[in-house]
DNA sequence: TCGTGTGAAGACGTTCACAGCT
DNA sequence: AGCTGTGAACGTCTTCACACGA
């Protein structure tokens, strides 16, 4: 539908550069360089500069941004302007440790449930989401209008379980799983691979000098 | 040190192909071509090829690769040979977690030890692993030789305890705070940024027709 | 004939460098 | 004068297409 694709890098950094921006604000300052946030971001000033354009003109040239101004902006751009529910499905070691991080509700998702096959040995590990069996998030899901799912089963039963969000309406997935999941075009999964990264490290270690 | 750079993506594929092979082997087949593996690992089958050719000729024309063959090649050019001990630091919701998810041992590594601000506070946590104060740090690195380590502690002590683990010896971050850390070029930094991926996938949802 | 290995072409993303607003 | 916005240049990664060996 876009004329100009964006791409897919900008959209992190655009996340990024939220976050600093948020900084920033909390730090009382009021307009900022692009090279000044790029350089908190870590990257290039014009990087910055490119990525802003894919969305619009959001600086004063000769002056800088205004923070609070960009920050909604971008805000707007990333579709965060509402919180957005999300739900956790399986919830053994890693769902439930992910329950506990609170890292998402500080950027403004609100995990809403849980879902797990064995919803009874979650239930007493003292988290504060409700949990539910796993044939329930189809009527949850729909009931609730939810469009975000995290991903925690083993990768045994993750497609199978993909498929069950997808058909409820499910758009999105963060998938930790080390799965390659197989769903169709209009739903976005992105892949969180705990050992790949591990083993991408092991590389980088073995053969630097 | 190489005359033609490895795309660091070529890297991150390499584990994938390795995963799908030790599963194809697994399954008793004993020799695959490029398209099947390269089906069974999301990609187009030059792609495959070419991420090859970076670390050497494995197959045969006319036939395809012997998985055995293949699999302990890449082992090989991964650097993956022998066990690798990964040290936690940080062990806080997050940490435990990983801790007690044991997805990283399945793929070859082994978390040998943790270390917490108050690590009182989490041996009650029915972790397997011996867990040490944050002062032991640098001696356990430096007495085990340890290369790895996987980073949880809060953002606002992240460049802190990740000079520490620099400082005495090693050589791969692998960053679960939201923080970008300042490293020498000689570490590598991989960052795991939770909050990130979800916004990122938020944006999808919200953009996709 | 089949499927690998690979130069060449293409797509994509980043960086430069400067025009143009304030 | 200062800093943004952006076309154009550059570099990197991906894909093509075909030569070559089994």
């Amino acid at each position: 539908m876009d004329k100009v694709e964006i791409p897919k890098k900008a959209i992190y950094r655009l996340s990024l550069y939220q976050r600093c921006l948020s900084k920033l604000h909390e730090n009382g300052k009021e307009t900022v360089s692009s090279s000044a946030l790029a350089g908190a971001a870590g990257v290039k000033p014009a990087q910055l500069r490119k990525d802003l354009t894919y969305f619009g003109q959001f600086g004063t040239r000769g002056l800088g941004y205004s923070v609070t101004e960009l920050r909604d902006a971008i805000r707007e751009a990333l579709g965060r302007e509402q919180l957005q529910p999300v739900i956790m499905v399986g919830a053994g070691n890693l769902g439930v440790a992910l329950l506990r991080y609170r890292g998402f509700e500080k950027e403004g998702f609100e995990v809403v449930a849980a879902f797990d096959a064995v919803p009874e040995a979650v239930v007493s590990r003292g988290i504060s989401v409700p949990v539910y069996g796993q044939g329930e998030v189809t009527r949850f899901i729909r009931e609730n209008d939810v469009r975000l799912a995290i991903l925690c089963v083993p990768g045994g039963v993750a497609q199978e379980a993909a498929n069950e969000l997808v058909g409820a309406g499910v758009q999105g997935i963060l998938n930790f799983s080390p799965t390659l999941l197989q769903v169709p075009d209009a739903v976005t999964v992105n892949n969180v691979d705990l050992a790949l990264e591990l083993e991408n490290l092991s590389y980088f270690v073995s053969h630097g000098e």
